[in-house]
DNA sequence: GGCTTCTTCTGCAACGATGTATCGCAGGAA
DNA sequence: TTCCTGCGATACATCGTTGCAGAAGAAGCC
């Protein structure tokens, strides 16, 4: 059916293994039988069989991609990010959904998945790192997020504290003394919300403002939860000039129950989020949020990842990388 | 390295062939042989290469799925349905985003891509119907969405029509009579746009209420666009009592401009959108729209596409599939 | 008993590429 | 002349599986 590489070198009167050393940029091959051997190629349309490929060496030059649900709007933007920066190396992208359930995370780092990839980018949701170290395997395994900190494995996270922190300043600086914080407990402080609520205090004693519980919401990080957030303080009479919603999803909610209650936005009450999702430059006003660098974590992990696979990243530790982030100050807190 | 079918078959003292036989279901095996080949496959760990399986079958087991831009939310919640009804029969879906692109889009029709599957669901948005025929290949090719209606190929769509003639129908019960349309231009009848526009048209005509141009405004399908747009009709001073959306975005992102307007949302003018995304669900007031049985686009197109892998459905003609779709009545428009 | 037919299992040859070992032939050194 | 070295190309084995052909034994039929 298909051309194999017999036919191109039965075409260009070479060996097969001529032609293989053509496509894998062997050096030591004359020009003249270079050129006869593209040529047949190109005559031919030949297209070298992957799957021979990865049978007889070992690598797919497939990464894998774990993580909960591919549908949630942040995964699906790094997803679409992350097979970009692979595409330009080279690789592909394979997807598996986790549904944060421990039987599906398990088996994208043990099962037919593993096997079908070179390497893993790993969003764990429910396992442990020890469950994870004990089942880790031989390919490279780079995490993603903030759920596990282990000095084991490669990670790459982004910089919630220091963001979360220079938001918290930009709005002191504009003179707002009472911030309410929406999407954490008080108390709080590991995973996602703990560290973007640790940055809020930073900034807050940096400011020389003290922090006030009563001023923290807790609620689902949707863009309902937001509006009924901000609804409850206000119906509980607590006062705040400012708000800041740990997503851009809180935030949005929480500015539109503002407007229809007539609260003007920022003039009363600012109002910032997190994330830099598409929706929040469209809104209005527009959304002041945190651009996590999601370009950057894209980029840097699929770097991470395909350096470990092919050797030239070699730490014995593991490798934690932190990207950068730029405030996106726009028209709801300038 | 990893536990091959020779050792199994060593350690059950039979012949790789009988191993092999036993994972395939082959039929003629003694119970007690297939019982020690199990015993030996779980004693090992073996797990079958599928790699090797995939050179020697031709078979990948994988389905690709191309479109524009998998961070679009549509794109990704139905990427993440269809992985889903994919995995429930065996399959994984590798995912290609073309960006709109003939380069891209030829690619995955024709590049090693399609190596790596054994069909594609294919969503085109730049190529035309004849040049998609002319480098189609051998393996089967389902078509999502409307952009190509060609009976060469498999199809699979919503009822476009319908589904908007039956909001629009319920607009009209509701006794709205001037309903405004954005996201379209008066005159289109083509494409994703202009079949909607038919549907609102028609279920117009069946409620006896003439069609005026001037309430429908084109925008871009985002919500600022559908914020635009209502502010554009309010501002010529165009009279309506309903708005409905082409999409979910351009109704949430006119609601969200009424609302600020204050203008109350249904009382003074009622929104409906189309596709139930899942903010609809969760918007104040609660968005009426039109879910498009995603689920079943999903399950009916993986369906499909394998059925025609499998030899299963056989028509010479293109098979063409029209999902079904439910009003979601909230309070938006009631 | 001799013949097919069915069951159960085996061996060998692929699938299409790459790794290893090797070979002929230059050209330069001894 | 002989020996060595490096280039350019080749032959063969190999990756782990499945398809095909067939062997050995039991069973059924005349």
């Amino acid at each position: 059916m298909a051309v194999t590489m017999n036919d191109v070198a039965r075409a260009a009167g070479v060996s097969l293994k001529t032609v293989s050393n053509v496509l894998n940029d062997y050096e030591f091959i004359r020009p003249a039988t270079k050129q006869r051997v593209q040529d047949a190629i190109a005559e031919l349309g030949y297209e070298a069989n992957l799957t021979a490929r990865s049978l007889r060496s070992g690598k797919t030059r497939m990464l894998g991609l774990v993580l909960s649900d591919l549908s949630a709007p942040y995964y699906a933007e790094l997803a679409s990010r992350l097979m970009k920066a692979a595409a330009q190396r080279g690789y592909r992208v394979l997807v598996e959904q986790s549904d944060a359930t421990v039987d599906a995370e398990l088996n994208a780092l043990q099962g037919p998945f593993r096997q079908l990839t070179d390497g893993l980018l790993f969003t764990p949701l429910v396992m442990e790192a020890d469950a994870i170290a004990g089942r880790q395997g031989k390919k490279p395994l780079v995490m993603l997020g903030e759920h596990i900190l282990d000095p084991r494995f490669d990670l790459v996270t982004m910089k919630n504290e220091e963001a979360a922190a220079a938001l918290t300043a930009h709005l002191a600086a504009a003179g707002r003394r009472r911030v309410a914080v929406i999407g954490a407990r008080p108390e709080e402080s590991g995973g996602t919300p703990g560290l973007r609520l640790n940055g809020y205090r930073q900034a807050l004693d940096t400011a020389g403002i003290p922090f006030d519980p009563a001023l923290v919401a807790p609620c689902e990080w949707r863009r309902d939860g937001g509006a009924a957030a901000v609804a409850g303080l206000l119906d509980q009479g607590v006062e705040f000039d400012a708000v800041f919603g740990l997503n851009d999803a809180l935030a949005l909610g929480a500015m539109h129950e503002l407007l229809i209650r007539g609260i003007k936005v920022p003039e009363q009450v600012a109002v910032a989020g997190f994330d830099d999702i598409d929706e929040a430059r469209f809104a209005s006003p527009s959304l002041t949020t945190v651009s996590p660098g999601m370009a950057e974590i894209a980029e840097r992990s699929i770097a991470l990842l395909i350096d470990r696979i092919e050797g030239r990243e070699t730490a014995d530790q593991g490798v934690h990388v932190e990207a950068g982030f730029q405030l996106q100050i726009r028209e709801s807190a300038p």
